[in-house]
DNA sequence: GCCAAGTTTGACCATTTGGTCAGGAACACG
DNA sequence: CGTGTTCCTGACCAAATGGTCAAACTTGGC
């Protein structure tokens, strides 16, 4: 929280780099399955050297997962009180699923973090999680007392969204498995069944 | 596969309580983050001990795994093709979450190890389970044609099944930390919240 | 109560792991 | 081109880790 931006080039670009090879080898191994050695070998780097940029391996994670959570939150966030309930309900809903597509390495360093107790993210979930999800089913109750969407329990309607998207970056290999080699991509067909799901749970 | 039952008492007692210990420590902190010390701990033996029964850690993992695979398709076994396709599958769900329920450690264990990658599994999940899935996706697909439920995805179905009620287990913190501490047991309002998804899904 | 088989352990080992440090290399800037 | 700062590395360390082994202790059946 306390941090200066004004950096060097190279501490930008190697910063950078370790997060990224961080994010890669944290998100298939949780914390404590990882090695520095590891992550430095990822991101091009000897392992003094990543810890001339971190203090130490708690120190990138933490910082990885203070960084993403953010953008994690952003497609909840984006949901408009004003809006269309059930557009805006199932817009939510596809940008979460095209987070899945596009950042399953991210969902899965979660899922990792979640799955142990989320022993150094437990803060922003009681936090900023929490109150960004007790303002949005805020508006969710709203729209059902005004009719626009079916009454369902709004907690667990936001994490039924979480987990029916989420699944297809933190199975991903299973789902592959199951659904066998001749399919190339899940996530049309997924598209397609949340869609269908969602829209006959929520139309009133 | 090629394992003898005759054991001492001392035998299935001991092995009992490893498989028990190592069903907590790898659930939580997944294969490469669990140590043989701390297993060893949780059983009550040392660790030359640990290794007496078994000749090594992936060994304990392993078994761990074929033991738990069976019990775990067991809910999805039991559904049958003769029975009314509405209960049949609301009956599978149920099931389901009452594993989720009761045995939150197998659960993780499994998304451990399928977050991992499943470099430990893969063979069962392109085997038995998707054997299995193929099996009833089958039933599925005929139910649909005889009009009895929605023509929806067979396997994304399926998948959608156990994300939902797998990820009360493997979510548990995070459901619990956004439900707020009046919230004791989240498990009743999510039957009643997955019983409506799904009734509202099926329902041709 | 004896003895062979089964069980347990302390001491030990090689490797890996997170982390340190002194000094050298590269860079920025006047 | 000189010099202070930033960046990087090899060598090193203590602790932890998976695993071994010979020797000691229990146990069960006779």
């Amino acid at each position: 929280m306390t941090e200066k931006q004004p950096q060097t080039r190279i501490q930008r670009k190697n910063t950078a780099a370790i997060l990224e090879a961080a994010l890669d080898v944290f998100s298939q191994y949780g914390f404590r399955g990882s090695t520095l050695d590891q992550i430095a070998q990822t991101a091009g780097l000897s392992k003094p050297n990543l810890l001339y940029y971190f203090p130490s391996k708690e120190a990138i994670h933490t910082g990885l997962l203070s960084r993403l959570l953010d953008t994690w939150l952003d497609p909840l966030r984006e949901m408009d009180p004003n809006g269309d309930p059930i557009s805006e309900l199932m817009g939510y809903i596809d940008r979460k699923l095209e987070m899945s597509r596009d950042y399953p390495r991210e969902s899965r360093l979660f899922a990792n973090e979640i799955l142990q107790g989320a022993p150094r993210i437990m803060g922003a979930i009681e936090g900023e999680l929490k109150s960004l999800v007790d303002e949005k089913t805020t508006v969710i109750r709203q729209w059902q007392d005004e009719g626009k969407i079916a009454k369902v329990h709004p907690y667990h309607l936001i994490f039924s969204i979480w987990s029916l998207t989420q699944h297809y970056a933190d199975f991903d290999v299973q789902v592959r498995a199951v659904l066998g080699p001749d399919e190339v991509d899940p996530f049309p067909e997924a598209k397609t069944y949340i869609d269908t799901l969602f829209t006959k749970l929520l139309t009133p």
